[in-house]
RNA sequence: GCCGCCUUAGCUCAGUGGUAGAGCGCAUCCUUGGUAAGGCUGAGGUCGACAGUUCAAUCCUGUCAGGCGGCACCA
């Protein structure tokens, strides 16, 4: 009899496992031999900070249990571990501490490998890499340069995402309300070469495969349909009548609402559109505006605002069905140069833009569509556009369509008339792929004087980062190198420079889980291992990544199976997003600063008193973890005091996996607490042998909640609900305590003893190390790790008599028990005779009778007439 | 502004068209040779508000309120 220490057992367990290579996966030796079908289980690989945190714990322990659960299941399971390991804080560090980018990744590895590995997964670490591995970014230069060939990648001039701080260029997707994603900077617009990755060819099977990925959530799905933004309408040009300059005949529109062109009263193009460039270099009034304008758009404060500004040109076009109008020529600040072909026509009666840019400055409104039920003679628009449905009118050969007729219709008439036609659009942009940054992937061409931009050659490859690099200041450093970066030309040996430019550290994430099927192989991917294991069957990780990394992978594994490095094109089959660790924060009413828990005492009856001062002290707000709130618990504190197993089984309770999970230590001490009454029921099981169990005594009631529980759990694992499996467990111990073993009879130990080894199976994928001390307590054999899942009897899950709910006019009044399956009219006679339902009925007359199986009894009366 | 999610016990959250649940907290008691612990029992709920569908709604539908997240001059 004793405690179940975690201290001794889990470091025992898992050199057992070591020892044992139970997680190091045979690969392709037994793949063809072995019938068991694969399983690939993937957690978003971490950024090496240098710490895991409790999100890190909560992250892989749900890629654990699902690994161990199917392993159990006879599935042959991939679960690899690997660094995303490119990056800015790496040189960050370097220029603030003077450290190495390289020494300092590779220990940060090293530091968060140790606490990883504590926490028991079964991972096959064989296989891991960090992406600044030269063998792993040496393989993705070959994939860059596949791209290359295939046109998927190329270079030119764009107005890009400049970052200050970092000195970096982002990539739309990089750049969150205005600010770098990491930096917080308020990004400036800046003109650059730049490699661009071809994501654009592919948008139109991004969105449509989405519907493909049914065990994506929704949410996820959504978010990239509505990045890609793929809308339809027409691409058309206006010609110019008067005041253009030369070489400006014709300005190109993109509208979604080519029905609307009868209500048009101007032409808006945006102040990057070339007219406007080339109207600012004659005029300074234009000149002022659009720098202005550029200006504004770069602040984000205009568009909170809201404010419309324009600026007329002087030029005219003319409207393509009523040759005898003119429309004005504006520049607007309202209009992007990026999207569609950065000009629009104005409809003001039909779009809200239009209509505040016409009220301003004094333009018609023209409605030409009119609502249902509205009448023609007396329908005007007055602050709010109308963009509903309705009947076409004002409008020549439109009138009296439905605007999807409408759109036809003037799509048709545009396309006879040779001036545009039906067009997609598509909100998503090229891959801005280029940073100019030293701790990345170089990206492997050269720039000749006299050949252009020159591949290097395969044979060539790895392009390596140089180690002898400085951080004094900021830029990239690759630059200032002395020698790396003169270089012969390939082509025709003449002095050359290397492209001093890396990867976007999103590239590096975007293929590292079709490496995991072959980590080693010279080749990016080796096809026999890739079509063994992808796609991914589980892919597991925050839902912050479900445009960025999830979009670009998705590209990748396309542009991959072109290429033919690998035989899918969805990297992964299933996707779960969990939820965020949070917890209380708590700061002093005194000074206002943020105050760690562990500066704090609980106070009784509720609220906390600071340690020192004895200030009392109120939690204000549950929030994610983060330093600078200091409501963050390390996990190895955790582990050191309730051990991993405890660890891992609070972060896997309480709350469904999509959701934030709460962190408070009175609920790792309910996860302990369970740990405990799950060992003092193995410890107080005598040992065997046990006949087999009996189902004719007192231990049916245990089998049935052990069968019950093989069930729930598996169940609840299968659909990703592991607080709820939890949750069973717990009611699991009820039933044991039931039925102690202390005076139990041999059938009652048997069963007791099927109990055990059923549970200690089915903890394993959450407690591992706790469900291997259990199972060798148990004297079976082998290891749990290896044992198969535990199947459930059905005929010992439901109970063969049911307690049926008795209601009369839809509340209960009472209960009766009645054998399963038991005929309706026998049922509702049992319930008709049960004594409070004879009391409530008094009075009443039955009117009706619903029986629903094995549930409940819905009685139906009405009061007796007075007659 | 648009889209999605959430609202159930003091707290954190499960759950179901048909008998409202868990953990923690709280209270009472037991144990004091599992003891920086263990256990029994208990109190505590208009299932956010209103309306509808139904024999029956916490659950389905609609409207509203509050909270969270994503997107946002995307033509």
């Amino acid at each position: 009899m004793g405690r179940y220490n975690p201290k001794v057992a889990e470091p025992r367990w898992r050199q057992r496992w070591d020892e044992a290579e139970s997680f190091v996966v045979r690969d392709t030796a037994d793949s063809a031999a072995a019938p068991r079908p694969k399983y690939y289980v993937l957690e978003m690989f971490p950024y090496p900070s240098g710490r895991i945190h409790i999100g890190h714990v909560r992250n892989y322990t749900m890629g654990d249990v699902v690994a161990r659960f199917k392993r159990a299941q006879g599935f042959d399971v991939l679960h690899p571990m690997g660094w995303d390991a490119f990056g800015m804080p790496a040189e960050n560090a370097a220029m603030e501490k003077g450290v190495h980018p390289k020494g300092w990744t590779y220990d940060n590895i090293a530091a968060m490998r140790t606490p990883l590995k504590q926490l028991g997964l079964s991972i096959d670490w064989t296989r891991e890499f960090a992406t600044c591995d030269p063998d792993y970014y040496g393989q993705e230069q070959k994939i860059f340069l596949d791209l290359y060939r295939r046109g998927l990648a190329y270079r030119r001039e764009g107005v890009v995402n400049w970052d200050p701080v970092d000195m970096t260029v982002l990539a739309n997707e990089q750049v969150i309300d205005g600010r770098g994603w990491r930096s917080g900077a308020l990004v400036e617009k800046r003109k650059l070469t730049q490699w661009f990755l071809r994501i654009t060819a592919y948008a139109d099977d991004l969105i449509d495969s989405l519907q493909t990925l049914d065990r994506w959530p929704e949410k996820v799905r959504l978010m990239q349909e509505n990045w890609i933004g793929r809308s339809q309408g027409l691409k058309f040009h206006f010609t110019t009548t008067s005041g253009a300059p030369a070489g400006f005949d014709a300005i190109e529109v993109y509208t979604t609402r080519p029905d609307t062109l009868f209500g048009a009263s101007f032409v808006g193009v945006a102040a990057d559109h070339p007219l406007a460039v080339a109207l600012a270099a004659q005029n300074p009034d234009i000149a002022e505006f659009v720098a202005k304008c550029r200006q504004g758009g770069a602040s984000e404060v205009e568009i909170e605002v809201g404010e419309k500004l324009g600026m007329p040109t002087g030029v005219s076009v003319r409207h393509p069905f009523q040759p005898e109008i003119e429309l004005p020529v504006w520049i607007a600040n309202f209009i992007l140069m990026d999207y569609g072909t950065g000009a629009i026509f104005g409809c003001p009666a039909h779009d809200q833009r239009d209509l505040d840019f016409a009220r301003k400055y004094d333009l018609p409104v023209r409605p030409v569509v009119l609502p249902p039920g509205a009448e023609a003679s007396r329908f005007a628009v007055a602050d709010e556009a109308y963009v509903g449905p309705g009947k076409l009118y004002n409008s020549q050969f439109l009138d009296g369509l439905g605007i999807e007729e409408a759109k036809r219709a003037a799509i048709a008439r545009i396309e006879a008339q040779g001036q545009g036609q039906g067009a997609t659009v598509y909100r998503l942009r090229d891959w801005g792929v280029s940073r100019q940054r030293y701790w990345g992937c170089p990206i492997p061409m050269i720039h000749c004087p006299s050949c252009g931009v020159v591949p290097v050659p395969d044979s060539d490859l790895p392009v390596l980062l140089p180690d002898d690099v400085q951080f004094d200041r900021p830029g990239n450093p690759l630059l200032r190198h002395p020698t790396w970066r003169h270089v012969a030309c390939p082509t025709c040996g003449s002095p050359a420079e290397r492209e001093t430019d890396t990867f976007d550290t999103f590239v590096d994430s975007s293929w590292y889980f079709a490496r995991f099927a072959s980590p080693h192989s010279k080749d990016p991917v080796d096809r026999a291992s890739a079509d063994k294991w992808l796609p991914v069957d589980q892919y597991i990780g925050g839902v912050e990544h479900a445009v960025l990394h999830l979009l670009y992978a998705r590209f990748f594994t396309r542009a991959l199976k072109e290429q033919g490095w690998v035989g899918v094109k969805e990297p992964f089959a299933g996707l779960f997003t969990q939820g965020m660790v949070t917890h209380e924060t708590y700061r002093a009413p005194s000074d206002g600063r943020w105050l760690s828990p562990a500066e704090l005492e609980a106070r009784p009856g509720g609220g906390f008193v600071v340690v020192e001062t004895g200030e009392a002290v109120e939690a204000c707000g549950v929030e994610k973890m983060s330093k600078s709130k200091k409501n963050v618990v390390a996990p190895e504190d955790i582990f050191e005091q309730y051990g991993v197993d405890a660890t891992r089984l609070f972060v896997m309770s309480d709350s469904p996996p999509e959701r934030d999970v709460q962190w408070s230590t009175a609920g790792v001490e309910g996860a302990w607490r369970l740990i405990q009454r799950i060992w003092a029921e193995f410890d107080a099981q005598p040992d065997g042998p046990f006949r087999a169990p009996d189902l004719s005594a007192d231990g049916l009631g245990l089998r049935r909640a052990t069968h019950r529980l093989a069930a729930q759990v598996t169940e609840a694992v299968s659909a990703f609900r592991f607080n709820l499996a939890v949750a069973r467990m717990h009611e699991m111990m009820a039933a044991l305590r039931a039925h102690p073993a202390e005076g139990a009879s041999p059938s009652h130990l048997a069963a007791r003893h099927e109990a055990l080894s059923y549970l200690a199976r089915l903890i394993a994928p959450f407690t591992p190390h706790l469900a291997e001390e259990c199972w060798a307590r148990l004297g079976e054999q082998g290891m749990v790790v290896d044992a198969p899942w535990p199947e459930a009897d059905p005929s010992l899950t439901e109970d063969d008599e049911a307690v049926l709910a008795v209601q009369v006019n839809g509340k209960r009044r009472g209960e009766i028990r009645a054998a399963r399956g038991l005929a309706d009219a026998q049922i509702e006679a049992v319930a008709l005779a049960d004594a409070d339902v004879q009391r409530h009925l008094e009075g009443l007359v039955v009117r009706k009778v619903i029986v629903v199986k094995d549930r409940i009894v819905n009685i139906v009366a009405v009061p007796k007439s007075p007659d």
